[in-house]
RNA sequence: GGCCCGUUCGUUUAUCGGUUAGGACGCCAGGUUUUCAUCCUGGUAGGAGGGGUUCGAUUCCCCUACGGGCUACCA
């Protein structure tokens, strides 16, 4: 049995998208069940759709959510180097042989020349029926075809797909598929500007790097039979092939892709991304308040299941877990509602501290400077009822300031012109004795009016948070202090009197 | 259009011929919490349709419908 080497190929081309990840995730999770290698290669080969940034942008969104490659740029390893861009010559090499060999073959059309072809018959396909009427070097004289070389451009070189063959191959998550190579174009495997196409680079690279199972997502299943034409012109073995059911927009129609955070509300991203542009903007995961292990339990049960009635998973029994027999076939919708869940989840479970730590700059954006312990004490009150990290502080900002406004209907239903009074003598004891306990403050002082805890309760909610929602009173209480609470009610006090007299 | 893949509650999944078709999210109801949330209890809701095969099909086969992917000198 070979060693188990799987890799995580991107594009550079942008922002890593979030079915990007559960494609890196089950590679992580499929190689550290086996004892296997992970390793990240870059896929740069399109020089018109390389985005500065975008690899660095990957590799920090591995790092977030801990599944970081053992081998890749900026992690070594002994098969790189790790970029396509890095490796050219090697593909040319390889080319060659496959056109020495009768596999593949120069074709001069212009890719405006094909583009009108097309147009004029939508159904255009370059393959064993139309080549012969092409310009190629199987169709042009030798020295005709030397001297469109010999000028240089618009060469590209094309695998000859050969007639009539049934290409059939094992898909660890479909069974067996079959192609007919009728159906196969002659796919370019070296472009015009002396870059292979992935096709090309994609299986050269597997071969070296001595991959031992492609897991990639369902888009490539169609031109898995090209690939494995390739395998066997060079006579190479195949690695073994598992093709992920696709990440589908929420309402289903298609699959996810970048434009729908803006369309749906949540991110497709894991982190935030800043472009020059201003439509490219994203807001990530991470930003928008979610934790990486919560984001990450969800991913891989969007697609996967362990065949148990177990959904929170730790990375480590992930990989316990994982077995690519368990891939779903069919396409599965992203749903926010459950990786919120997931992510309420996880905020609960989380320490305090840690919290603290993840929520403090926002703290500070929102002019909010309190010490870390303060947040953490904040946390403790509050994730056990946001979705978000951040709605720690945006739900609660009575822990960090006095309420600007006030829940009028409540105030009309509940507040009595009688009540001001034992609230005011609550709020002198407050004010006057920061260190006594709250709790025995306030219990005693509705004794000792001979008031029910109903009647005045919810008017010391009122005046300390504004609203009729929040955490524990008196946990509120304890943390933002009794003089505060003090000036809070006092002050609340006389807005409760001003509505009422006003009517 | 062609080819390939798929189709179980609204969503995500379990079921590998015989089950009252199970779980989770969502939603609804009740309880706890003098709030809201958490938590607990209960409920709602499903095999796309039609043919076969079989003593018996959600499960195997075929057809149809529907959905998705691919169909670039993009990956």
């Amino acid at each position: 049995m070979k060693p188990v080497r799987v890799r995580f190929a991107p594009s550079p081309t942008g922002a890593l998208h979030i079915g990007g990840v559960r494609t890196a995730l089950y590679n992580y999770l499929f190689a550290k069940k086996h004892n296997g290698t992970f390793l990240l290669r870059i896929e740069d080969t399109d020089q018109v759709r390389y985005v500065p940034g975008a690899e660095a942008y990957i590799i920090e969104s591995l790092r977030w959510f801990g599944i970081l490659p053992q081998e890749g740029p900026e992690f070594g390893g002994n098969y790189g180097p790790y970029r396509q861009s890095e490796r050219k010559e090697m593909y040319g090499q390889y080319v060659q042989q496959l056109v020495d060999a009768g596999h593949a073959y120069y074709a001069f059309d212009t890719p405006e020349e094909l583009e009108a072809m097309r147009l004029g018959n939508p159904t255009f396909k370059y393959d064993a029926a139309t080549r012969m009427h092409l310009k190629n070097s199987l169709t042009l004289p030798r020295e005709t075809t030397e001297a469109l070389m010999e000028k240089g451009s618009h060469v590209a070189v094309r695998m000859k797909v050969p007639a009539n063959e049934k290409i059939t191959f094992h898909d660890l998550i479909r069974g067996e598929v079959t192609f007919s190579t009728e159906e196969l174009d002659d796919k370019v495997i070296l472009k015009g500007d002396g870059m292979p196409t992935y096709h090309m680079a994609n299986i050269v690279d597997d071969h070296f790097m001595e991959i031992s199972h492609v897991i990639r997502g369902e888009e490539w299943l169609s031109s898995t039979a090209h690939h494995i034409l390739l395998y066997r012109f060079f006579d190479w073995e195949s690695p073994s092939f598992a093709h992920l059911p696709l990440i589908l927009k929420p309402t289903g129609q298609g699959k996810l892709s970048k434009r729908d955070g803006a369309k749906f509300g949540f991110p497709v991203f894991p982190l935030s991304w800043d472009s020059d542009k201003e439509e490219d903007n994203f807001t990530g995961f991470r930003e928008d308040g979610f934790l990486p292990e919560s984001l990450l339990n969800f991913l891989a049960l969007l697609g996967w299941s362990p065949g148990t009635d177990q959904e929170m998973f730790t990375l480590d029994e992930l990989c316990q877990a994982f077995s690519l027999e368990k891939i779903v076939k069919s396409g599965a919708r992203f749903d926010i509602d459950k990786a919120l869940w997931f992510n309420q989840q996880y905020i609960i479970q989380a320490d305090n501290l840690k919290l603290a730590y993840l929520i403090q700059d926002r703290a500070f954006e929102e002019g909010y400077h309190v010490s870390t312990e303060y947040l953490a004490e904040a946390c403790a009150l509050m994730k056990e009822r946001v979705f978000k990290t951040h709605e720690i502080i945006t739900q609660a900002r009575f822990l960090f300031e006095p309420p600007h406004v006030f829940d009028d209907e409540t105030i009309r239903k509940k507040f009595r012109t009688d009540l001001s009074q034992p609230l005011l003598t609550l709020a002198e004891k407050l004010s006057n004795d920061d260190a006594k306990d709250a709790e025995t403050l306030i219990k005693g002082t509705i004794q000792e009016a001979g008031l029910k805890p109903g009647e005045v309760m919810p008017l010391l909610r009122l005046s300390i948070t504004g609203t009729m929602q929040g955490p524990d009173l008196i946990g509120t209480i304890r943390l933002i202090g009794n003089q505060e609470a003090g000036l809070r009610i006092t002050k609340a006090v006389g807005y409760f009197t001003a509505l009422l007299t006003q009517g």
